[in-house]
RNA sequence: GCGCCCGUAGCUCAGCUGGAUAGAGCGACGGCCUCCGGAGCCGUAGGUCAGGGGUUCGAAUCCCUUCGGGCGCACCA
């Protein structure tokens, strides 16, 4: 966990809590500290305190070496039912709250919250827009769409959380080069079928013209190489791309794709209609994915709807000079001139558009249409460069609303042997993925119990499987890449998202079974398993709080596993039902909390809660 | 060549803006159900935090440098 300072805690009762030691902790600094300045961090485990106050800091101002400050200030703090223990350990202030006035006003919260614990106002002025997944419409989602798709999901669950407005959209790039490459491919060897008379998903259908493109395309390739004398294993990097820059210009099956693309800017009849026909089918596929994986939007917006805006915005910003003109006739974001950025192209030497040729349009259409204060792209890391430019850009242009532009960046996923690539058919293909471990997941049921009617298996599995595959995206730092083994799929056990569940599952079983009972007045927690659980419950909301504010739901879930574990430490050194009092309710309340704040939790990773397992 | 990112246990990763004895999951080995759900729990083994220098009371964390890897660098998306 972070470190508690007063901009950081967030939510009652903690602001509270930690409002009163730092004033506490103020006044025994004498004067060289103000509450607003206090800093505290968790104490390790082996103290048994909750937090720790560094005395280093106060070294300076006291002329005295820490482990003295230390000493001097805890015989200067007097402890109270927030505060239950200050110890001076060497150079540290070790402070333990009470433990049953705590948790017996963070049980009152809960209540008072109807459901709402772990929220927050902080970003309620905030009205964002999180575009996510955002895929090309030439082939099927694979791992890498999974991974954007569910953390672009997440992090806008985590800003609304906080109070903002969130619009979630789909820009889909149904225009370009890409497109017109699986038309092509269409024409030539489709013969006439489709995905009803071959049985294919409609995406996956027109994917595999993509990959018959290609398949053409490197048959060109090989033949011109040959043809040209060269040996491409001889070549160096920046060769290479030469070379593959000269063949491109060379090959015809690129030059019928290059015309194909134009017909389609010119609104050739035929070629439309080619292109609404496959773009139909691949929308189909992409529906069923994000149905399966539960990815909503408010809005999609088509590339093919905003490009010729973006051609618009560019001519005329060339007619005022702010961008310039190639020798060969291209449109040219000077970015070198006022920054150290390069150049951007923005409109090819054709007149034809560029991705960043709707992106300029799309950005300033998003943030007049909504009146944003904040818009996420979510975006793969390796495009970190191109949105700097994009965002150059645009402030190129005069719009100063750029400065609320964000990369949300995330790492790659690769493959044991190496990246995912799609032209190659090297993927890990999504609707494969989610069948494969929801498969594991109904295989994992059923050992443990065989005799479950088939709709309730079916839900089990859907439910658990696919936790394990969305917990697995979001468990890792958002920018760290993800090394994906297929053989060894998703887990279920460890840190994992059915390892969640099956806690929340273990808590329903045993408030199923408790009958009545009404809380305590002032619940008894003093055990430390059972205090555990209840300082979970503290410091949540201000968990949560900092994942939406650092964009990384890595955040929360490493926070739910580590209560979880400590949920499990707790359930086998305390039992509940057959307490005595007032034990059996303290512990009964607790659980019911905290089986709140993990559905709350949950819910924000868009992983279903189970009752039952 | 230039820019950005990364290198922590056999493997996969945390380590939260410099703090206490560097942690977890998996894998390995050994334990734990007459007891609220064993998708669980406990224990053992395993680390020169890539190497070197520096700043600091204090460095896995900041700076420099070497090595190793990834991504990107005007008409792909």
């Amino acid at each position: 966990m972070r470190a508690l300072n007063h901009e950081s805690v967030v939510s009652a009762p903690l602001t509270e809590v930690f409002q009163h030691i730092a004033e506490r902790l103020a006044a025994a600094s004498q004067g060289a500290l103000t509450a607003e300045e206090v800093s505290l961090s968790q104490a390790p485990e082996h103290t048994g305190a909750d937090l720790a106050f560094p005395c280093f800091p106060l070294a300076r101002a006291w002329r005295k070496n820490p482990a003295q400050i230390a000493q001097e200030m805890a015989a200067l703090i007097e402890t109270d039912d927030v505060l239950g223990n200050v110890e001076a350990a060497g150079p540290y202030l070790n402070l333990s709250l009470a433990r049953n006035a705590t948790a017996g006003r963070v049980l009152d919260q809960v209540s008072a919250s109807d459901g709402a614990y772990g929220g927050s106002d902080r970003q309620a002025d905030q009205v964002v827009m999180m575009e996510y997944v955002s895929p090309n419409t030439n082939k099927p989602l694979h791992l890498g769409h999974v991974r954007n798709a569910v953390l672009g999901r997440c992090v806008a669950n985590l800003v609304e959380s906080q109070g903002a407005r969130v619009h979630r959209t789909d820009i889909i790039n149904d225009r370009g080069i890409h497109i017109a490459k699986s038309m092509i491919a269409y024409q030539r060897f489709a013969d006439g079928e489709t995905p009803e008379s071959t049985g294919e998903k409609g995406d996956h259908f027109v994917g595999r013209y993509y990959v018959e493109f290609d398949k053409a395309l490197y048959a060109e390739r090989q033949a011109w190489l040959a043809e040209q004398g060269i040996d491409p294993s001889s070549l160096k990097d920046r060769e290479k791309k030469k070379v593959e820059e000269d063949f491109l210009a060379a090959s015809p099956l690129m030059a019928d794709t290059r015309e194909l693309l134009q017909k389609w800017e010119a609104d050739d009849p035929e070629v439309r209609e080619l292109w609404q026909k496959m773009n139909r089918w691949v929308y189909q596929g992409f529906d069923a994915t994000y149905e399966r994986l539960g990815i909503h939007f408010d809005r999609h917006y088509y590339e093919s709807d905003i490009y010729r805006g973006g051609r618009e915005l560019i001519l005329d910003a060339l007619e005022r000079d702010v961008f310039d003109k190639a020798d060969n006739g291209a449109v040219v974001a000077p970015l070198s001139k006022h920054g150290k950025l390069n150049d951007k192209v923005v409109l090819r030497a054709d007149g034809t558009g560029l991705y960043i040729t709707q992106d300029i349009n799309l950005a300033d259409i998003k943030f007049r249409e909504f009146g944003l204060t904040k818009s996420y792209y979510c975006v793969g890391s390796e495009q970190n460069y191109y949105f700097q430019q994009l965002k150059a850009t645009l402030k190129l242009l005069g719009f100063d609303w750029a400065d609320g532009m964000e990369h949300l960046s995330y790492g790659m996923v690769y493959l044991p042997d190496g990246k995912m690539k799609s032209r190659e058919g090297k993927v890990v293909d999504a609707d494969d993925l989610m069948a494969e471990v929801v498969g594991l997941a109904e295989n994992a049921i059923l050992e443990r119990s065989s005799d479950l009617p088939a709709d309730d298996l079916a839900r089990r599995a859907e439910a658990i499987g696919l936790s394990a595959l969305v917990f697995e995206m979001l468990m890792v730092g958002r920018e760290t890449d993800i090394q994906f083994d297929p053989e060894k799929s998703v887990a279920f056990e460890g840190k994992t998202g059915p390892y969640l569940q099956y806690v929340y599952a273990r808590i329903s079983s045993i408030l199923r079974k408790a009958g009545e009972w009404t809380a305590p007045e002032q619940p008894a927690v003093d055990e430390d398993e059972t205090w555990a659980i209840a300082r979970s419950l503290l410091f949540y909301p201000t968990v949560v709080a900092d994942a939406a504010e650092s964009l990384d739901p890595s955040r929360l879930t490493s926070f739910l596993i580590e209560q979880t574990q400590a949920f499990n430490v707790f359930y086998r050194e305390r039992r509940v039902l057959d307490a005595p009092e007032p034990q059996r309710s303290s512990r009964l309340a607790l659980l019911e909390a905290f089986r709140q704040i993990l559905d709350h939790g949950l819910r924000l990773l868009a992983i279903e809660p189970l009752d039952e397992m």
